[in-house]
DNA sequence: GTCTATATAGCGATAGAC
DNA sequence: GTCTATCGCTATATAGAC
């Protein structure tokens, strides 16, 4: 058999430019983004700082961005399987939070939102960055606002509610990475569901 | 009282030691620690490197985390604030929302947690960094956990609640530095009041 | 497209004069 | 207690061979 890439195999073949990515955006999600060196994330993908450049004439800032709504992704695919689980409203969103809580304790707490750390460490610094960063929050709150009209909720309050949640989750997984539990999580679980059937309670008076 | 500090000048007089720790500070709350040099904090001091490592000799992680707990020091002095302003719980909660965005304002958003940023960072890289954070953190819920129940709510409950408040104010900051505008924060105190007058219900169901 | 080699600058930290 | 000077290292980024 050749060593060409078969999408059945194993060990998934993927070009330079994408193992570059992904080594950053797994940096990002581990030390941010000032921590975070060309040098090592050529080290990581395989390739010398010179290539990285090759792909990134932009440097640091350009991969970053990119890197970032690589990441962003993921988080991405893991809020549609929480919100894919159950009808519910308040349910699904309970998921989501408890989703986070697992995937976050199986990397022992090491890698978190590709979002957060680098956005904290670039606000007034770097639009790129930034505009990425809002962008990839954004989308999660529309994805969540989606959910929350599609059961009933009114549009100005499902936005308001997509919001807080996404406030919460990013707040409850710093928590939760600082103090090594997922216990911050687990209690947004439940308030956040508790606050989501609140308001389909006033929406709909019966 | 010492000789040369005097509260009521208006050009107040610190020691060298202070204004390190301070500067330290300032920047951890807009670049986070990776992106703050002992060299920077230094000049923002008003001394040299060499002075810097005669208060802290143990380096640039010494100082911040002793710079960390004076930073929170300032947060837990606006949490005051705010859970003083009002004796009812749910309305005080969110006075300390709404104290949070217009400090952020006023900052245009570049000063943001103390702990957030230098957190994310140093997660599984410096225990020194993760205890200050983990202790700042703590001692906020506690400081929630205290007007809760003295208002009324159940003990269990009140940590809880004063958990995920602190989880969504800090993420909801992220959202608002990031998009800069004070919505997150204001859609959070809202949230949260609701939620604190939820548990107050199931409390005391007269 | 990937490499070696390097320019330039800044980093954390230390030694020792004053 | 504060300084000057510097060590050793790493950073981002570039130039050019292959």
């Amino acid at each position: 058999m050749r060593a060409q890439a078969k999408k059945t195999e194993a060990a998934e073949v993927v070009d330079t430019r994408t193992r570059i990515v992904r080594a950053t955006a797994l940096f990002l999600q581990r030390q941010g983004y000032e921590g975070t060196s060309i040098k090592r994330i050529g080290a990581e993908a395989g390739v010398t700082p010179g290539s990285v450049y090759h792909f990134f004439p932009g440097g640091k800032e350009q991969l970053a961005a990119e890197a970032l709504r690589y990441g962003a992704e993921e988080f991405t695919e893991l809020l549609r399987s929480g919100l894919d689980s159950t009808p519910d409203p308040a349910d699904a969103v309970a998921a989501c939070a408890l989703l986070l809580a697992d995937s976050l304790r199986e990397s022992e707490w090491t890698d978190g939102c590709p979002v957060a750390a680098a956005a904290l460490e670039t606000i007034g610094a770097s639009p790129e960055i930034q505009r990425a960063s809002d962008e990839s929050l954004q989308h999660w709150q529309n994805l969540l606002a989606n959910k929350l009209t599609a059961g009933g909720i009114a549009e100005a309050a499902a936005r308001a509610l997509a919001c807080t949640i996404i406030s919460t989750m990013e707040g409850a997984e710093l928590l939760c990475r600082v103090s090594a539990t997922d216990q911050p999580l687990r209690t947004a679980a439940e308030h956040l569901a508790q606050l989501v059937r609140l308001q389909e309670r006033s929406a709909d008076p019966e």
